[in-house]
DNA sequence: CGGCAAACCTGCGAGC
DNA sequence: TGCTCGCAGGTTTGCC
């Protein structure tokens, strides 16, 4: 599911039912996800959790008491607000987050690519999931210097160097698509040939690109949902993604579906150099 | 070190 | 209708 504007949007959602609102226990409906769960969210008293906040596309959760829940969606992963306790769960409702008022978090996750962790909240920045990743792509100092700065060295395609956390942290597969066709980049370049104008073009499209799917709730394929339940919908407003064979919304050309590195790539052989 | 394929797991749509 | 196959938004690991 889910790159930088889907798990934005899903921390926003988290602010409003889970800051500091008091829970009276942290249930686990299986032992793991990708990694085990750790069982120490499940004997806290009454665990209160402080903030929220997102770095590339992790979760970050401080927990009182001087720990923070590293959490990531993987590929299906969702957070889901139970108004009142359900008879049933989902049966890939694997984290519980219970409210003494009865409302109840759920983190759903079909696939199980997903993980929470706990590490004492001083180390986060030096966890090795987040120690190697690269500038966040919305402030203003992410800028064509930045991006040719990681760049510079790289003797690959510039869709494969996109999807590297540690050149730009957040964008995943359908984004480095949607954003070198708006900066006009073959993403079969080597990343390390863009000229200063390209690297200039492609870290606006790409801020341009989050920005406005941020804006949409982001985008829902199959499983990405706000946390209110509504569905994003910035997958209406793809220009290559997933439209292999439709005409190019700018030049009319047929978008090509290539598999690059493994992954689904998408863009306009005409608009695209 | 760089680059790539495979692995992790379930669900869904396409095709037969 | 029902089966099999291929594919899916991410990250890590292991092999060349």
């Amino acid at each position: 599911m889910p790159e930088l504007p889907e798990v934005e949007t899903v921390c926003r959602g988290l602010i409003k039912p889970l800051k500091n609102k008091p829970l009276k226990e942290i249930v686990f409906r299986r032992k793991d996800l990708r990694f085990p769960l750790p069982i120490a969210l499940t004997t806290l008293k009454n665990p209160l959790v402080e903030d929220i906040s997102r770095r590339a596309k992790y979760i970050l959760m401080t927990v009182k008491g001087g720990k923070t829940i590293i959490a990531h969606l993987g590929m299906s992963g969702a957070f889901i607000v139970y108004d009142t306790p359900p008879k049933t769960y989902d049966k890939h409702d694997h984290v519980i987050f219970r409210r003494k008022d009865g409302v109840e978090i759920a983190f759903r996750d079909p696939r199980r690519f997903g993980f929470m962790l706990l590490v004492d909240t001083k180390m986060v920045k030096d966890h090795p999931s987040l120690k190697e990743l690269g500038p966040e792509p919305l402030p203003k100092t992410f800028t064509g210097k930045a991006l040719a700065e990681k760049l510079k060295k790289a003797k690959r395609p510039i869709k494969i160097a996109l999807l590297d956390q540690r050149v730009v942290a957040g964008v995943g597969n359908i984004y480095a698509s949607e954003a070198l066709f708006l900066a006009k980049i073959s993403p079969f370049i080597m990343a390390n040939t863009l000229t200063p104008q390209n690297y200039d073009n492609l870290a606006g499209a790409i801020q341009k690109v989050l920005n406005k799917s941020i804006k949409a709730g982001g985008s829902s394929l199959k499983d990405h949902r706000q946390v209110s339940g509504e569905l994003g919908y910035f997958q209406h407003q793809f220009q290559v993604y997933g439209k292999d064979k439709k005409p190019c919304p700018v030049c009319k050309t047929a978008i090509v579906k290539k598999t690059v590195s493994g992954r689904s790539t998408f863009f306009c052989p005409q608009c695209q150099k």
